[in-house]
Parts: structure tokens; sequence; C-alpha cells
DNA sequence: TTGTATGCGTTATCAT
DNA sequence: ATGATAACGCATACAA
């Protein structure tokens, strides 16, 4: 499949200088800011580049300073990317932040059969990108750990298992899990469960650690039946939610690794006859918009993908930066955002043990 | 802000050459198959190319060839797409099916005090892209009014209100509510309600001109109260539904312009004290994951986006292909898909007029 | 302060 | 069947 004649009708530079009567160096350096160009020629360079419209060819350019100004950024594979419902925010952060840098965004899928590290392979050696932002990683991502040798610019929104030699910017998905139950204990919640996610998702996995966190250092416990793992969706979620309220001891309130699976969960309440938020509470995450329309609205922790896209974009560009210079004090930044609790309806104290405010207290630390 | 150095320690044609005792034009050659390279040499070029790692360089081959095999993509500006559910999954499927042409899906996003046209001129102009793709298109657009004198090939998914002359993907939307309508009606349902969204997006015009036909072909009365526009998400369902229920005559169905419309819906009905599927039908649209873990699941209409981008794709690579034929047979692909009924249970006969088999029959045409 | 010349890594048009 | 050589459109080192 062949490509599209270039720019049509573009005028390049060589047509600037001709109608200009200067040479195309003059042009190009006039058009960069070069000290050397004097100004009334500047000026008389720039009007004429707006008004015929002239706009460097954009491969001319990389070609010429052997540098690629674009972000590569692969799907998640089809099969894995459940319903992000935040990746085109994130694209989106992304994208906008690059945009004031004049940086570009590339997307790339991955074709059946290839994985997605052969796919960024071959963007790097075809010169098509220049960095790569990566997302939803797994606790071992064989994405980072190809880019860790690769040589390219890379930061990661989340983090891995191992993560000390990379940049990141994560939320600390621990703290607002820790957050989330003492929350509950505090409105005197002592039988709380867990609708959990897959583990092999890092952001899954610290969430379920911040909740036992919080568990055990509030002295509660926690009986296997109530941690529930792997639950992707609100499917998922309604039948995990339907075998925690058929338990002999159900529990009074349950955190959700996400939005999506807490509204799952909200549902299954209803269905078994229950109210939610009084009955059951529930907290999620995320801060899904259709959070606010449940009945009652969602209780729950979350983020900004849109600024972390530009924040992970940012990043990215000061990386690039970096490596540059070759500076040799490796500055490696990694971040970490706190999610905050969004209070609304469905979480409340539990109708047989009412809150119990010097138990909250008791478990602040 | 400058770029990274492009490819590291990526082997050029050059040296290529060199280990192989060859001239470049010859590598270049037989590497793209021309047919006047022998077959041992080819062979042969081939395997130390794999070897080596050898990957052409994009940005040469573009300036070379004067061709970019690169569709752009602009994001809605944020304050128009109100978290669109299925963004991701167009991308996808843009980026998937152009990958198998060796094309690239570049997304860019609009910064503040920008037009999207000004984007996308900028784009063209750079020589960044030979195409593109646009969707969620009002009914009046001018990114479509500027490509159609750009000269760049582009494919929309939606269309227009006048789409006479440019090639489309739609979802057939007023057949689908047509469709929607009439399977309530079937059902036994009268009173019908519309809660509708934003009309100048062409997709919730056309969804709101479907009802009304299907309303007034089954000879049904209409109260103004019954049709609600400019919905865009749960929480305005909400408010939109409690003042439908709160109405002397309330609705026994309504049909949605969206599924997180819909669910929205729902909880309002409950909120009410009332029964979705039972004292109030429902019917959404979008197949949403989370329609089916409701409480009741929704009934909704649903077309793949994913699909859809894939099929944008190949339009788009079609049209190219045709612009570079100069073809004088101008081919204009325009395609309407069905969206589906997904039965599920939030829309049941009304409990005061059960099915009326004999009147389906009737108001089928 | 400006012009000239070379190179970036390919492809494509000539020769040979 | 293969090897030179000239673009492609720009940036930049070096002259002037």
């Amino acid at each position: 499949m062949t490509g599209v004649k270039q720019r049509k009708d573009a005028i390049s530079i060589a047509g600037l200088a001709l109608h200009l009567g200067l040479s195309e160096g003059t042009i190009s350096r006039a058009l960069n800011n070069y000290p050397d160009i004097a100004e009334k020629t500047r000026k008389r360079v720039r009007d004429a580049a707006n008004e015929l419209g002239y706009q460097p060819s954009s491969t001319a350019r990389r070609l010429a300073r052997g540098v690629v100004e674009t972000v590569g950024f692969v799907l998640p594979s089809r099969r894995d990317h459940l319903s992000d419902p935040f990746l085109s925010e994130i694209l989106d952060g992304l994208a906008a932040e690059l945009a004031m840098s004049g940086w570009d965004l590339l997307l790339a899928a991955v074709p059946d059969g290839q994985d997605e590290v052969e796919v960024m392979d071959r963007l790097v050696r075809s010169g098509k990108i220049g960095a790569f932002a990566v997302t939803r990683v797994k606790r071992s991502d064989p994405r980072v750990d190809y880019l860790r040798t690769a040589g390219v610019p890379f930061v990661v929104h989340g983090r891995t298992s191992k993560h000390s030699d990379y940049s990141w910017l994560d939320v600390d998905n621990e703290k607002a899990f820790v957050d989330a139950v003492n929350f509950l204990i505090g409105l005197g919640h002592k039988n709380i469960a867990l609708l959990g996610g897959d583990l092999k998702m890092n952001f899954a996995w610290q969430r379920r650690e911040g909740f036992q966190k919080a568990m055990s250092d509030a002295g509660l416990e926690t009986p296997p039946d109530y941690i529930v793992d792997g639950i992707s969706d609100g499917m998922g979620a309604l039948e995990a939610m339907a075998t925690l309220l058929a338990l002999p001891s159900r529990p009074t309130a349950v955190v959700c690794v996400t939005d999506a699976v807490a509204i799952g969960a909200i549902h299954a309440i209803q269905k078994a006859g229950l109210k939610a938020g009084h009955d059951v509470s529930v907290v999620g995450y995320d801060g899904l918009p259709m959070g606010r329309a449940t009945e009652p609205a969602l209780t729950t922790m979350s983020q900004a993908s849109y600024e972390a896209g530009r924040e992970v974009a940012r990043m990215l560009l000061e990386a690039v930066r970096q490596k540059n210079i070759k500076s040799l004090n490796k500055e490696i930044p990694q971040i970490l955002w706190e999610a905050k609790l969004t209070l609304r309806a469905s979480a409340n104290p539990p109708v047989s043990n009412p809150a119990n405010k010097s138990h909250r207290e008791e478990t602040k630390k």
C-alpha cells in the first residue's frame, strides 16, 4: 500500500527562497531564530512564511536533524484491556501536553500473532518514535523490561513491582485503599470485604495490599471468603457480590477495585433485596461520571487521568532533555500521586453497629 | 524542545551495503521486491537484513518517496467529549487495521485557544499525515467542511446532515430507534418517552427522528413533555427521568439516546420507588458492558465500535488508493450499518396494559 | 549578515 | 543483474 502524495500544494523552503530572493539557508535560520539574522530580514521571512502558509516539512526536518519528536503509545492488546474507561483521557492529556512542545503522539496496535514488545521494537528501529509512554503495567511487565535496555526514553504510568531504575508516575494505590478501609472502619464497620481485580495488574495488587494492611493494622479479621480476586467487570462483580451476600456472616461493607466493579456490586445488593449504602456500604475507585448517577450515588476514590497524561508527557519531555544533555547525574523522576476520597451516598455507618468515633481515633496511626 | 537522537544503534542501508559488498541501490531494490534482482541476491540481502535487524528509516523513506502513510485523528476538544466510552475502541480498530498495511495513526489534541480545523490544517501542511479519520460529527461540522476542500483523503465515522459527497461509515441511528420504539409498541406500550441527546450531534438528531417517525407511524401521541433533549450523561438522565416520573401521566417506557443515559434513568426509577423493567421499561443504546450488570440488566441497541474503526481504516486506505490512481469514476463509499437489539430485562410489557400481539403485527410495516 | 555546500537515509533513474 | 547518481526538503558548518 502506497501513501498519498505529500502536501499537494504545499510550498517548500525553496519556493520561499525564490519568492524572497534569499537563500534557503537564510530562510531556515531566520525561521529557527538563529541570532545571526538581521531582525528586518527575519520579519520579512516570517511574514512571507505566514502569508504563503509555509510549514516546514516535518519529514525533511527529522531527517536533517536526526531527531524524532514523536512519542509512541502501544495500545494494550485487545484481550487485555477490558474496557479501560480512562485510556482516552490519558491519551488526551498526553497529546495535549506533547503538542505544546511540538511533539506528536503515535498510536500503535498489536497485530494478531505479535506481541507488544515486537511492535515497540519495530517502532524504535524504524525511527518512528523517540520515546515511549506505557500504561496499565503488570507487576512484571515485558514492555518495561524491554524499554529498560532499549535506550529509548520512556515513562510509565503506574509501575512494576521492581521500579527503582526508571521514571514513573503512579497513584499511591495502597494508601488509597488504606484510606478507604480506614474510612469505613471510622464509620463503624468491622466486616469489610474486598472485591479485587486481576493480581497480575500492579494497581490491583497494590489496592489489595492496602486493604489488607489497613485491616490488620486495625486488628480486624478478614475471613478468606471476604477477599475475592480477579474481578474485572460489572458482571464478575455481580456474581462475586451475590456470593458474598449469601455468606453466613455477610460483610457490612465492600471495597471495590474499580467503580465498574462497585456499580456491579450495588446492583447485586439491590437484586438481593438489600439496600446499598444501608445494609451494605460500597466504596469504589475511579471517579467514573456514572457513579454520580447510581442509586445510591457511589462513594469513590479518584485520580485525574487527563492530568496524569499531561504529567507523564512532561516527564517524558524532561527525560528526552536529560538524555540529550547526557548528564551524568541521573535524574529518575518518580512521582506518587494521592487519590482522594469522594464522599457520596453508598457508604454509611453499618445499621447494626453505628459509627464509633472513639474507635476511629484508635485506628488512626 | 529538541527530540531524541534517532535510532541509537540502528544500522542503515549503507551499513548493510558495506556488510554485503553490494551497493545501496541494490539493497533497496532487493528489499522492495524489484523484479530485476537475482533471487539469490535477494535472499542474501533479506537474511542479512534480518540478522542485523535492519529496518529502513521511515523518515528517509517518506522524504524519498514523497508519501506519508499516516492517518491523523484529532481528539475532540475536551469540553465536548463528555466521556465517549468508545473512543478507545475506535482508535484500537483504526490502529489495528492500519498497521496491517504499514500505516500509522497519529493522535493530535487541540491546544487551548485553537480549533480543530487549525490543528488539522497544520498537520496536513507539515506533511505529518496523509489522510484523516473523523468521528462524532455534528450535523454541521467545520472539520468536514475543511476536509472537503483540503484535498486530503478522509473518512467520517458518522455523517453530517449533508453527506452526499464524501465517504462515511455510519450506523442507521434512525432505523435503530424506529426498531426500539416498535419493539416497545409490540410489547404493548403506548406512552413512550425519549431521553434524547445534544441535537447538534447528528447521531442524537437521527435517533430522535427515528423515535418520532415510529411513534407517528404507529399513530401514537407524543406529548411535548415526553421528549427531552440535550441529555449527555447519567446525571442529566437522573433529573430528566425524575421529571418524567412526576408527570400526571407518566410514561410506561423510555428510549434513551445512550446507555449512560439509560442507566441514569434506571436509577432515577429506582430512586422514585418504582421498578425499572416493570413500572417503566427502559431501552438504551451502546451495548456498554455495564449494562449487563445493572438491575435490571439493560435492554439496548448496539454497534461494534472496534469493527467500525477497522472498517473506517479500510475505507481510508481505499480512498488513498483511489486518489493515487486518479481514477475518473469517483467512488465514494458510504456504508450504513444496522444496530442490533440486545434483549435483556429492562424492557417488558407494561403492567397495566399487557402485550398485545395483534397490535404488534399492525405496527409492523 | 548572508550565501554556498554538504549531509541526513532512502528511493528511483540512469547507465553498465 | 547491479552500480553510480540524483533527488526528497531541510539544517548546519563554513565561506564570504
